[in-house]
Order: C-alpha cells, then structure tokens, then sequence
DNA sequence: CAGGTCAACTGGTTGGACCAGTTGTCTGGA
DNA sequence: TCCAGACAACTGGTCCAACCAGTTGACCTG
C-alpha cells in the first residue's frame, strides 16, 4: 500500500497556476490586457479576493502589470521574469522539460564550480569540516541514484555556504526548486550513473578545497559538474 | 525643479515589505509563529484581505510556511528563499550593501562568462549580428558611468539570450532587480570606471563570440566582468 | 491515567459595499 | 470645425462582516 499524503490546493494556488500557465505558454502573449477581476472571478468560480491574492503573486513573479484604474496587461516573462519562475516554467510545459533541465544543470555546474573556487578561498575551518564530512557520508558508486540526491545536495549546500555569497545560496534554493518541479523521476529516467554518484571524486574535491587549492577545485568541480550537463545534452540529441 | 512621480503603495505591499524585512533581517527568527492574521490586521491597521495578500506573497518567495488551522511559521531564509529574495535583502538591510553588490557581481560574472562560451557554440546568426551591433554602440570610455548602464545590459542581454540558457536569461533579470534595488547611486559612488565601460573590450568580446571562439570569449569575458568584481571586494576591504 | 469530546483557536472563502484612479465619450463653447 | 471640460463607465484597491474548515489543547469521563 502506498500513500500519499492528500494536497490540499487553496483556490488562489489553483488561479495562480492557471494564469501562470496561460501567460508562460504564450496563450497570453505579451502586453495582452487579463479580463477584469470581476469577470475573471465569475470565469474562474471564485470569489474576487481568490483572484486578487493570486493576481498580486503573478505581478510579483514578474509577469503582468497591474494599473489602478487601468486594465492588468501581461509583460514578456523573458524579459522580466525573475528566476524564481523557473520551478512555474516546467510545471507549465512552456518548453521541454530535458531543456529546463540542461539548463539548470549547466547553471549548476557553472555556479557551483565558482563557488567551489571561492570556497577554498574563504571558508573558516568549520566550513572546510563540514564539508569533508559531507563527503564522507557521500553513498558509495553502486548506490540507488536516488539515493544520492540527498546527500550530493547535502554536499554541496556546504560548499556554496563555504563560498560565503548569498546569491549563489539563493540560486541554489531555487535550482533544485526548479529540479524537483521536473520530478526526479525524470531525472533518474535519464540513467544518471557513476558520472553523477562518483564518491571519489567528491572525497578528492573535499581534500582539495579543504588544502585551499582554489584552482585544482575548480576545475575537478566543473569537469564532476559536466558530466551531467553532458548527459542531459545527449540525450536532448536523441 | 526636480519632479519624481508619486508613488502610490498599496497597502498590501507595504505589508509584504514590513512583513520580509522583520523575517530577513533576523526579528523574526526561524520557527518563530507569527500573529494571527486578525492580529496582524489590528496591529497594521489595515484589513484582513490585504494581510492575506502579503502573506502569501511571503510564502510563494519561501520566507514562511502557512497551514490551514495551524499558526504561520518563518522559515530559515537561507535554506528556503529564493534567488528573487535577493533584491528583498537589500532593502530590508538585513547584509551590508557591498556584500551584496559584491555577490551579485560575482555571480553575474560566472554566469555572464558561462553564457558567453555558451553563445560562441550556439548563437544563430541573427544573434551574433545583435551582439555585434550593441557592442557598436557601447558608449566611449569617456562617457559619464551611470549613461553606460544601459548599453552594457543591452549587451550582455544579447549575449546571453544567444546562450540560449532560460535560466541564465531569467537569473540575469534578478540580478538586475537585486542591482536596482541596492540603487545604482551606491555602484557610481564606487569610482568603477574605465574596467567597467571599456568599449574596446566588449567590441574585442563580440569578435570574438562572432568567430565562434568559445575558449577565448569566456577568458575575456571572465576578465572583463572579474574588474567590477576585484573594484567592489577592494571597496569592501576599507 | 488513557481515551475521547469539544470549545477555542488558526487559516480559507465568500458576499457585498464603497473608494480611487483611468479612459473614452459626449457636449457646449470658441 | 475643433477642442477643452464634464461626466459616465469602466478598471483596480480597500474595507466590513460572516461563515467554513482544519488544528490544538484543555477538560471531562471511564
């Protein structure tokens, strides 16, 4: 028997994404005007405050504009929306999700290795602790793939915080945010093996940023972090 | 006579603001309860629909969890929030400015060199004939910094839609935010000058990415968006 | 003292009224 | 004929009041 817990969607959530959708698959192109609030609430069958709450999360997220007075006009996400609507891109099959993911994982690796670099740089000695021991608790190669999100997330949340910059911390947050969205089934699909789960060579990035060789780190973590944008690009080829 | 337009905040806006600030500079800290939403209603003198409004605009950018029945909880910011809370963290004052400034200019150097190699592989050539044409209109050296702003987001805007990484486009949008938000008063008062509106670098770049040389446009570009990065962490020494 | 019951919270949703800007039309005077 | 100004009909913004729907914990009962 196995359960999953019922999810509840409150009816804002629900408008949110459906306007979300409408807007990021192009069925409401830019500078387009949304109908009133009124008449939004009447198509929806919900009451107008639903309609504003999530209304007001669209324009925070970047993609309408909203005028007192004047009618609420979509804009060009590409253009002003905000990374955070990466997570809303696959979820509204805006585009492939193989490309979302090559795309995140080409941000992931970029980031990381950098982050990886200043890490070695800057991070106090607890940090480079941490991240030994990180990598320690890393699952051997034979491992279950999914069994290694966990603690290669684990790892390398330690490195990022090591770097000491908030902006990659953040845009991690919202990478595997974007990555879950996918669903890691997805992911596993892929066939993601010992180029991904290789404890080895998360032990030797360890002991490099732990002996602060900003260089050797950086590039063991770009080449360890490619081997999955280079698996997810060939399988977009197929 | 100096004219700025009034702007009219929304009461729930105002609410967001107050809301964030009190959460990403520390007041209120991780697993805190908030007051309930008639409280905060009384204690903001506003309604109880625009408490709402924030609120869950609190919730979708990660900073709390809501549950029907149960109290609103803050969540750690750093483990939850996502890149767009970056511009949130400026205005809530919760890290010095220049840190900020510091970590957005990293990240924007990592991932603008990235898109750059990135470009060089994959532009159309509609695409590398824009890249050609903003560097054309890079302003001269000589020209004031604050009227370089704008040519040089044009620029690397062009750039990085020819990645064709979604990710990068909409993580450039945020960064942009987060720089916006710090104010570009602070960035001029840094004295960035000729390392930063050097137009025979960017034109020199866009040859580059032109000939397809993906190697040596991300070592340029790496160099070039490292000056801002080495003018900012030298102002944060002092 | 373990168990269930229930009242008093919490957030979720609805309806309706009215305020406050914007826009376009229509009218009266130059 | 044309144009300024008034106005009506939108738009979103805010509020009040009520009730629904989960959660929690105190309290009572066996």
């Amino acid at each position: 028997m196995d359960i999953t817990p019922v999810t509840r969607t409150a009816v804002s959530d629900e408008v949110f994404g459906q306007l979300v959708a409408e807007i990021l698959s192009g069925r409401l192109a830019a500078d387009d005007a949304l109908p009133g609030e009124r008449e939004l609430a009447e198509r929806f069958g919900v009451n107008r405050h639903a309609i504003r709450e999530a209304l007001k999360r669209v324009q925070q997220a970047g993609l309408v504009r909203i005028a007192q007075g004047g009618k609420t006009r979509v804009l060009d996400w590409r253009q002003n929306a905000g990374l955070d609507t990466l997570s809303q891109l696959a979820a509204a099959s805006a585009l492939p999700p193989l490309q979302i993911l090559r795309d995140i994982s080409e941000m992931r690796r970029t980031v990381a290795a950098d982050a990886t670099r200043l890490c070695a740089q800057r991070a106090t000695d607890a940090q480079l602790a941490a991240i030994l021991a990180a990598a320690e608790t890393y699952p051997a190669d034979s491992t279950e793939i999914a069994d290694t999100f966990g603690p290669d997330l684990d790892f390398w949340t330690c490195v990022i915080d090591g770097s000491g910059n908030v902006a990659y911390r953040l845009g991690l947050n919202t990478l595997v945010g974007g990555f879950a969205e996918i669903g890691w089934q997805t992911v596993v699909d892929l066939g993601l093996g010992a180029e991904y789960a290789d404890r080895d060579a998360h032990l030797a990035l360890a002991r490099l940023i732990a002996d602060r060789d900003a260089e050797g780190a950086h590039r063991l973590a770009e080449e360890l972090l490619g081997r999955t944008v280079a698996r997810i690009s060939a399988a977009i080829e197929k």
